[in-house]
DNA sequence: GTCTACTCCGATCAAAGTAATCGGAGATCA
DNA sequence: TGATCTCCGATTACTTTGATCGGAGTAGAC
């Protein structure tokens, strides 16, 4: 399925709007409280308070307390990307286990496993183009992005 | 995380190793059990069986019943895709649930989500590289694929 | 200075998906 | 006919995820 978890949808959807009312014409500057995404968009509060702490901790927006408060992003929109929102949110991300290997921890399956080799180099592949996309390519307009198709050639091709 | 499940790992193995021992050098069009399998990668064997079902069941592979009897490719590796694979065992591949929605469900945050399109679109890359990406490619040598990095333009790069 | 509204944080509970196991039926070949 | 294999459905345990609760700390309003 390769799906992503809610918590990552609410993530997206959490700092595009804060983007976007952030560096937007209405109301520049505004800060953002929980309460007014989670009505917007019909999110959980208390899931989506916890969401947003995560972010928060790993820095890719910063919080405000006391009344008036909520959040800002903590850098501009083009340098946060989509890979670094989901690793605050799922942890490193990898297809397979064996990709963040501590020392010690052993697979099995390692010594003879045939597949770890090509899954590392797709799980690369699928991490730089998550890390080209940034929030700042996921606002404003219709056209948004346009991703050429990757390509993957065999030896023999 | 985005991480594929164990079992998908599992089929990706065997069908590396049925590919490998049906046209390799030795014992070319052998027919392969699951016991063999599940001995020499460690997995255990009632479940690489079910695995072993699913990649039949969904045309991948065909089974021969009886002693001596086993698994076949049911094609060339190079017509079986990564792609393939994992929507044979996981089902449908999409980051978001409501990529495949059908008719009559629907998600509440729908009319207000601003991450829909531009999701779908890093969906169907991800795609795009999973299906072009055969099992062929993946057995023999060493330098096995290249991958070209992907890139996502965004509307003012 | 006190009160209120908000973020922050840890702990907990329920639901869903995944991994693994069991038992038996049917097919093929010796 | 019997042994060996695939096939299939049902079941159990486990891990992850989704969602909830209660309380502590902080900044601004009065």
């Amino acid at each position: 399925m390769l799906k992503i978890s809610k918590k990552t949808d609410y993530a997206l959807m959490a700092l595009q709007h804060i983007a976007s009312v952030q560096f937007g014409d209405v109301t520049p500057g505004r800060v953002i409280n929980t309460k007014e995404i989670a009505e917007e968009y019909h999110i959980p509060l208390e899931l989506l308070a916890k969401v947003l702490q995560a972010l928060s901790k790993s820095g890719l927006i910063e919080s405000h307390n006391g009344p008036k408060g909520g959040y800002l992003l903590a850098r501009s929109a083009e340098q946060i990307t989509i890979a670094q929102i989901l690793e605050s949110i799922e942890g490193p991300l990898g297809l397979t286990d064996c990709s963040h290997e501590k020392d010690g921890e052993f697979c099995m399956q390692r010594e003879h496993c045939n597949i770890r080799t090509p899954l590392l180099k797709v799980q690369d592949s699928i991490y730089q183009l998550l890390n080209s996309m940034t929030l700042h390519n996921m606002m404003g307009g219709t056209p948004l992005i346009t991703i050429q198709s990757p390509s993957v050639q065999g030896v023999d091709r």
